[in-house]
DNA sequence: TAAAATGACTGGTAAAGACCACTTAACATC
DNA sequence: GATGTTAAGTGGTCTTTACCAGTCATTTTA
């Protein structure tokens, strides 16, 4: 047994118990396609009562570790399949998940009012609101890969600096540390478009360049928009990826 | 009232009041932001248990129709978020909430064996497997938008003849209806390419123009891979959509 | 021998009751 | 008047119990 469940953790027990599941699959005890004990197993096993003990792999299901079959049992899910549904991954995460070491130049920092249509993404009134453009060349193993223009909307009692941009480089982790404020949601669209020439000075491409425009707009978890992004990849060395779900 | 909780119907009670909710929330009797009633209150207006209310919420709540504040109550979600998750769309739903006629025109059709990369992508031995191609162009009201090259991994049981794809249109619309298979989880890739004079010709635009190349591999809800498919978009009439969450 | 029924497993749905934790507003106190 | 306190409301967790609905190997039956 790895672990057992504690009553007195302020951890609830479904929780405890999704953990120690996953530690058995990831330690490789359970593998991909192996059944796992079934609901009156664990039941005995965890002593705790079965709606607890389903919670826990509801919770399991959601994450993709593993899917039920009604009337075979519940199974551990393919690696492929694993890795937590969709990630909304920060340009570093992303840039670290693909090999390369994220990098960063700071071209524009400060308090901008919005344009129209930015504050229409981001649900505030053009007027009286004022929005942090950060604006940054993004490099992975210093290539230039993308153009990042971020817009976001930060409470009056919050605020980012720019020399905690330039050390942390992930906005999302410093939000999330600083405000208990992480994104869970977000709208993206994808389309081609061409180099301008201040574009193609800055991505080091010929002007004219395929690039892939990347526009985002992020919520929190309260669902207050917090960011409108737009990153300009160079098409030559960027190739998006997305893992999409619908599990109802 | 807009409808009771059935109890000889085959449709979960719970199931059944997600319907009935959403359909409040649809009809604008309770609007964003507004509170619903409590979960005691639900309990007496339904005669439902109050686990069973809370899976009915729990369902509503993973689709993005509602949102729990611990202390305060449920709250229906912005509009913005609602329209549930993350839809994996064909090409056919995607045209049609653009707005515009999906249509076709089948160019290729029959079994072939698949390139080592194609059966990697479909979990298949290349050796003795044989896969569906079907490679068709795609329109917008009339308009040329997409070349697709969708490779099905059927079971010998199954089959899909030219005659229902050119009546139904979208394949995972048949494949539902005839095997019960759905599509519950894809990985997607995004990229820019050129144009190709065979590609340019069919898309009816210069040769080396930018495209937007979209590969896809599906599963289905028993996590079998079902398809491995290419679009390859016109730059200029297409933009790509997805909402993105991590709700756990 | 082959088909049909059985039974023992699996997860799926549902009820009723209890207590905890968080939020809010009304109340009592200083 | 400002400050704590309390009580009632909310969702969050957990147990116990029951029965339904698929799956599959075994047994019975034709």
């Amino acid at each position: 047994m790895s672990s057992m469940i504690d009553p007195a953790n302020i951890v609830p027990k479904y929780y405890q118990l999704a953990n120690i599941l996953r530690e058995r699959i990831l330690n490789g005890e359970f593998s991909a396609g192996d059944v796992i004990p079934s609901e009156r197993q664990l039941e005995e096993q965890y002593n705790l009562s079965r709606p607890t003990i389903r919670q826990a792999i509801d919770l399991l299901e959601r994450q993709g570790y593993l899917y039920r079959v009604h009337g075979k049992g519940t199974f551990v899910s393919p690696p492929k399949l694993q890795k937590g549904m969709l990630e909304l991954t920060s340009f570093s995460e992303d840039m670290r998940s693909r090999g390369l070491e994220p990098g960063q130049r700071i071209l524009e920092f400060g308090y901008v009012v919005p344009s129209p249509k930015i504050a229409h993404q981001l649900g505030l009134n053009a007027a009286d609101a004022r929005v942090l453009r950060i604006k940054r060349l993004r490099t992975g193993n210093d290539e230039p890969i993308g153009l990042q223009d971020s817009f976001l909307a930060l409470e009056d009692n919050q605020s980012i600096t720019r020399e905690e941009i330039e050390n942390k480089g992930s906005i999302y982790a410093m939000l999330e540390q600083k405000y208990g404020i992480y994104p869970t949601e977000a709208d993206e669209t994808l389309e081609v478009t061409l180099a301008t020439p201040e574009e193609a000075d800055m991505l080091q491409v010929p002007v004219g360049s395929p690039l892939l425009l990347n526009e985002r707009t992020l919520w929190s978890q309260d669902r207050k928009a917090i960011e409108f992004v737009t990153i300009l990849y160079r098409g030559d060395r960027y190739k998006y990826f997305a893992r999409l779900t619908r599990k109802w």
